[in-house]
DNA sequence: ATATTTTCGTTGCACTTGCAACATTTTTTT
DNA sequence: AAAAAAATGTTGCAAGTGCAACGAAAATAT
């Protein structure tokens, strides 16, 4: 399950945001969707394109802290936003599904197999995002920068079932991740690979050690 | 909304739980329930008791890192545990309902009203555990104690919309949450008592800046 | 191909924190 | 009420990290 409409026809699909009362929003290169993080009662869906999660440096600089695609869900309660030092951002053109959040509850003709699918769908993508969150927890409430960086490489380890790690994004964004300091964490993993724990080639981490 | 079951009969309820393969299990105070917690398909309701999650410190130490009550859901997935160091106990006598999430998913009678019910409850609970997850996340990527502390007292100001906070757990526990250690936490509020940010007594800390 | 921008690596230093050890207070048990 | 156990407060010190600054390398734009 990848996609929030997997397993509802297209007919089906039209009829169920229409009977949720859903808007079908189209967005080009570089427009901001923060608006649709703000208000506590919507949720929204990605069905094509691409949300970058901003979080505006002191510097002036941004770092992406969520990364959403197709399929993928956003709102306020599920992605936290800093309200002043945030924005979203489209990168491609994006189509997005906005609906209130209250019409998906208590939505009346809830016989309709195709609504069933959706909310068991919907189910199946939140208990993804507390597993993601779990996962960052368990990474932030280590109290050394080398042992949250191990604590990542043993998550990555795990989901992909390989010594080679591929950071899916750049060390800017990997150390906002781990929330530490770039430098002390570029200092750190160079301390790693000097005591032979692992191996570093531009985005591709290999353990080393067990 | 509290409870998982809420708006479903007691008959209905009966009929969905015999519908769903579930086990109504019973434990006795200070029984363990960590097997509940290992099986990656199996997803748990309390109906009433109290289930308590507690990490095993280096020394010996036990630190509560969940505190579930009637109406509350746990999982692997939703709650994240370190195999070998956690534990779950139950502290009272606690009626627990279990199931395998497959068969919540898969259920083929779906017309049935309270399977509705059911499911929408477990999307408001699963949205609530995001969220309470974001709240630990903020907390957690903010670099000093003190701005963890800070980051912590302006989640339970917003929450309870007062400016006096009565601490959920004694300061072990609180520590444990921040990700910080005990004594220098209790420093760190030292300081921001001194320097009149803050009023301390006992678990109920005042807020005065702002 | 060259220029410009962004990312990455390195390092000195001040500051914060973890750790350990112990005193004090509070809570629980006997 | 006294004793034991647990929680909380305090402090010195070593270790780790954030910060700032800068050069090198890589990526992007011209």
């Amino acid at each position: 399950m990848e996609n929030i409409f997997e397993g509802i026809s297209n007919k089906n699909k039209r009829k169920l945001l229409h009977a949720l009362g859903a808007d079908t929003l189209h967005f080009t290169k570089d427009e901001s969707v923060i608006r649709l993080f703000k208000d506590d009662n919507i949720i929204n869906f990605i069905v094509k394109g691409n949300v970058k999660v901003v979080l505006n440096n002191i510097n002036g600089n941004q770092i992406v802290t969520e990364d959403l695609y197709d399929g993928d869900v956003f709102s306020s309660t599920i992605n936290y936003i800093d309200e002043n030092e945030t924005d979203a951002i489209v990168t491609e053109d994006t189509e997005i599904i906005s609906m209130n959040q209250k019409d998906i509850i208590d939505f009346k003709d809830n016989a309709k197999s195709y609504y069933n699918i959706f909310i068991k769908n919907l189910f199946i993508i939140m208990t993804k995002k507390i597993s993601e969150r779990n996962e960052r927890i368990q990474i932030l409430t280590k109290k050394t920068i080398r042992y949250r960086l191990l604590e990542y490489f043993e998550i990555m380890r795990k989901k992909n079932n390989s010594l080679n790690i591929y950071l899916p994004y750049n060390y800017i964004d990997l150390a906002a991740y781990i929330a530490v300091d770039r430098s002390a964490m570029s200092r750190e993993l160079s301390n790693l690979k000097d005591e032979g724990f692992i191996n570093i080639k531009g985005k591709k981490i290999t353990i080393l050690y067990k």
